[in-house]
DNA sequence: ACCTTATATAAGGAAATAGTTATATGTTAA
DNA sequence: TTAACATATAACTATTTCCTTATATAAGGT
């Protein structure tokens, strides 16, 4: 990979918020309200995370009704990089499980 | 590791020159002068992203005579992610290549 | 159609960042 | 002790970043 390709990856990984979203999505896919249940910050500010994490082709999105989901993006040159980093970050199940007992997207009943 | 943690180094790492300078340090440790010869920036530059490096403890500095050696610093907690980060950077030897073609630190003898 | 929910985009502001030039500090050698 | 070299620090600037609020778009239910 190009150095600066990876260096790209690497500055959209060196933020707090972004690091931990690419963490959870290792674990579980989740949509932009369910995120919400454990940032403290704008649904904005969450979508703008999200967005250059797309751009970068780090993460997928799927639009499911009127829910639209994020995952990692296995397919992206920077999956390889991206998961060895994630090796060296803890587990997020305890945000998991925040999102699992608040259940933002029970109306759907999915 | 602490998710925060691994972030700031993700963030340092996040830069073209500061990337280079750990891919090129995992190769062979170098002086400020011998930096200079590969990157297109001014003296002080190089120094405060070093100091950087520095102050996060993934490199560290020796004082060699009027030269500062800098290497990576293979006790740092971040030193098992920032090698396997290094895995995906392109090898830096046409690099090392150049500072020794210019051996700016040849007046030393050493 | 209309209201509600979910998400995205636009616009703006405060703080961080990466570079610059000028200057200070530390080391060597004449 | 003075000059030359290597590096660090200070002060400043332009740009980028991350957040905010306000608004737009998209989908679902009544």
């Amino acid at each position: 990979m190009e150095l600066e390709r990876a260096a790209l990856g690497l500055k959209l990984l060196g933020d707090k918020t972004r690091l931990t979203i690419v963490a959870v999505l290792k674990q579980r896919e989740c949509c932009v309200c369910e995120f919400q249940e454990i940032f403290d910050m704008s649904q904005p500010s969450i979508s703008q995370h999200l967005r250059k994490l797309k751009d970068s082709g780090i993460v997928n999105e799927a639009r499911k009704g009127q829910w639209v989901y994020y995952s990692l993006n296995q397919q992206s040159d920077l999956f390889e990089l991206v998961n060895d980093i994630l090796k060296h970050a803890p587990d997020q199940t305890e945000k998991i499980y925040q999102i699992e007992k608040s259940n933002p997207t029970l109306r759907c009943g999915c």
